[in-house]
DNA sequence: CTCGATGCAAACGGTTTGCATAATC
DNA sequence: GATTATGCAAACCGTTTGCATCGAG
């Protein structure tokens, strides 16, 4: 996701979309956001300000989001959680608690770069997740 | 997973499962495979087979052959496909005919040790997945 | 004024669950 | 023979859909 608010307006704006206040709230609660939100939590958070969104609004502009590039889903248990965070990174997914931390310093520019001439795929985005144990719970134990 | 259907009994006898046809149809069907299938698909091909063989034991068996760590479960779009390859590899996940390719030739075990250096996480398993459009697809345009 | 967005509620569909029966070891 | 696995069908639940109404541009 871009990293201001102002930015994703205007790539939102660019394809056409209107700007509404329940998308307008959605992308000052995504915006920054570490927390690898559910498509639930998003909307219990809008609704605090916006009592009368429904669910259905919410997984639009998520759905909106996604394919503007803005965000990225990430289908995990029964649930999809959202990132918006924008840079190449590694999800570390704990088994334990749920948590996604971000791993952020790495590079894959020359891995995307193989994969695309070695094969004739040309990638749009990433996916790159460790599952395991986090170090709070690791401790608890 | 393992590379023989023999390696894959001795594993789930070592937890104390028991070895049913089902079982060994579906170990069959997988082991080698390199389609990806989601249960359905396997439940398909166990059908020819055993045309008494219910979802819920595919579920059942997929599920065990998970926690046995001898496939991966690949959450994607509505239903889940199922990896029974055992090298660290990247999946090439085409958006246009949704095949996914592995790519083999990644050696991640540098990144692994990094992280868990870094961050105190125990890592057990990882998801490596680049989404975009596969050389078929794009020569068809 | 127009066309896209919203809210509601019902439908969807892959997966899970409960339970009686069957089969492995 | 004890205990686990199977098959069936219903339940589950996150997500999608259809449609009348609303509101941004």
């Amino acid at each position: 996701m871009a990293t201001t608010v102002e930015e994703c307006i205007q790539a939102l704006k660019a394809k056409g979309y209107k700007l509404t206040p329940q998308r307008l709230e959605i992308l000052k609660i995504l915006v920054g956001n570490k927390e690898h939100p559910t498509a639930e939590d998003i909307y219990n958070k809008v609704h605090e300000r916006f009592p009368m969104i429904s669910l259905a609004t919410v997984y639009n502009t998520l759905d909106m989001l996604v394919e503007l590039g803005l965000v990225r889903k990430i289908e995990y248990g029964n649930e999809s959680r959202y990132d918006p965070n924008p840079k190449t990174h590694v999800n570390l997914i704990c088994l334990e608690c749920n948590t996604i931390y971000d791993y952020e310093e790495v590079d894959f520019d020359w891995l995307k770069k193989e994969v695309e001439e070695k094969t004739g795929f040309k990638i749009l985005y990433p996916r790159f997740e460790f599952y395991g144990i986090c170090k709070k719970c690791l401790e608890k134990k």
